[in-house]
DNA sequence: TTAACATATCAATAGATATTTATATGTCAA
DNA sequence: TTGACATATAAATATCTATTGATATGTTAA
């Protein structure tokens, strides 16, 4: 009966039994979760796509995608949050690049796993 | 060089490993997109690593991961609508399975850049 | 200094979603 | 049928975040 488990802030919901065959502990798990989140906007996607052809400057990503600038500003602040981009001030302007070109890859990964899973969709 | 070419169609991966190309169109984007935010919860890259090791009902990824029955099945509904689980019925039980082991390989992937990130990270 | 430009931030809104508690659906055995 | 069990769904809440429009900060040139 008096069973009643207070979860209070952010710490571990299960008991630690790590996952086991792909080991991730928390913290991994977390940071996998913490990318996965970055990446799974189709504007932040636009972005870094637009900067794997080298640094740019906000109003260039501004002019080339065609989106706001509050809203290219407040998307590079997420991608510089989550350490994707780097940035560069020069004058007045402020250049972005990718920290990794290693994400082009994990984002071409991600395409390929979800064009694959579009495909062999055998449920139904 | 020619400035990169945008869209590519359905088919022909467009062999950028090292050039900066990746072209994706807006349906591959939405795609990366949303396979991403199936991996962007803690819980269900617990799920999906639990998962990693065999089909299992319901029922024991709820003890084995210490998650209430309601969120994993709810995490479960989000992981098979996105198509990276498939279910089979066997009597009361639902099994649910990884429906392509290469999700596995994605989930390692990224948290290898995640940790390349954190320990690289030059911002500072 | 002022003016013009580049970028960031603020405030408000709207929509998504993770979690919990409670309840419903479905299956099988007795 | 009843009862026990496995799973799904509903409802409520709370938090988060993408977007927009307006404004502020900062830099350079005149």
């Amino acid at each position: 009966m008096a069973e009643e488990i207070a979860m209070h802030d952010g710490e571990s919901p299960p008991s630690a039994l790590t996952d086991g065959t792909t080991g991730l502990h928390d913290g991994e798990l977390q940071s996998v979760a913490f990318l996965a989140k970055s990446l799974s906007d189709e504007n932040r996607l636009r972005i870094l796509l637009c900067l794997g052809r080298g640094k740019k400057a906000v109003g260039s990503i501004v002019e080339e995608l065609g989106l706001s600038q509050p809203l290219v500003s407040h998307h590079l602040k997420e991608l510089k949050r989550t350490l994707l981009v780097t940035i560069e001030r020069s004058g007045p302007f402020i250049y972005y690049q990718l920290s990794d070109p290693a994400i082009l890859a994990t984002v071409r990964d991600l395409n390929a796993v979800a064009q694959n899973l579009l495909a062999t969709r055998k449920t139904f």
